[in-house]
DNA sequence: TATTGTTATACTCTATAACTATA
DNA sequence: TATAGTTATAGAGTATAACAATA
């Protein structure tokens, strides 16, 4: 639990858990052996590792998520978008705002319902979003093959969506 | 990513991603497939259930781990708890206050350096800590086990633990 | 009356700078 | 001067209530 950190490409930031002196000897105990400290953590160098990839193009994880919702399933509103990412209607404004004014995508007035708006995705959007895949698959994901080798990875993806799902 | 949530024990909430309606055929397409998306689900769940279980108790996921750390490390000081769980020092005042004011733990001048605070358990936090170990390992960890099976249980806090330590 | 997008707002987490008291 | 604890503060992320336009 607790864990903190946040680099958004300057890599600063103290190096937390496994610093270098003044915990000199400090254990651990239960917490490693439950599944919601290195879940954590896991979560924390995930995102981490995945904005220093995607520092040239400046998207964090909720705006990728975002535009690759919008790849897959063009013109749906702003209720549908936000509540399938599990992103609050209110908050999903400030968002859509920044990735609108960046042009990476657009809301079009529905014809039908005129207080609904279909999100798309602009051509811009669409290339940034192009270049964000490869730049994750080529540094983020294969790092983690690297790592855990490419049957170990679909494992712990399995059983996290599992825990996701069904938990 | 994205993802949201809060259950601090009332269970309200939107269930978000997997919600109801609205989101009728929305698809994920290659979010599923990255590591991030599931992973911050599953340790949102994780975490709500945690809460859940840990009701009765009042103690958040952060606070567990600064008691499991006094227990097993007392007299350290703030410096070492905070910088061992990846709490930045400043952040680490308010959270102390708040279970010295509970009367879990308690501060004590050193000796030698009256600049710090030797860190320990008062028998009131010693028998909640007990306390929640049990709820913990009898709720929440055995529901786990339940769902995935002891040694996929295992496998997954490994790869998280190699992920977190190494990646 | 209900829903979509929105505003306003608040609370938690995380982060940085700078102070104080000791060393 | 350097360190431990602290204060103040700012920024994300997340939460709720309520309003205008539309249905």
């Amino acid at each position: 639990m607790t864990v903190s950190r946040t680099a958004t490409d300057g890599a600063k930031t103290q190096r937390a858990g496994r610093k270098e002196a003044e915990d000199a000897g400090i254990e651990l105990g239960e917490l490693s052996e439950m599944l919601g400290y290195p879940l954590k953590r896991a979560q924390l160098k995930i995102f981490e590792d995945f904005l220093r990839c995607m520092a040239p193009l400046q998207l964090t994880p909720a705006q990728f998520s975002v535009l690759l919702l919008l790849e897959r399933n063009p013109g749906r509103n702003q209720t549908e978008i936000a509540s399938t990412l599990g992103i609050l209607r209110p908050n999903f404004v400030a968002m859509l705002d920044g990735l609108e004014a960046r042009e990476l995508c657009s809301r079009v007035r529905s014809a039908n319902d005129r207080r609904s708006h279909h999100l798309v995705l602009t051509d811009k959007g669409r290339a940034a979003l192009a270049r964000a895949k490869k730049l994750v698959a080529a540094k983020h994901e294969a790092r983690l093959n690297e790592l855990l080798g490419p049957a170990n990875r679909a494992a712990l993806v399995a059983m996290l969506t599992k825990i996701a799902d069904e938990f």
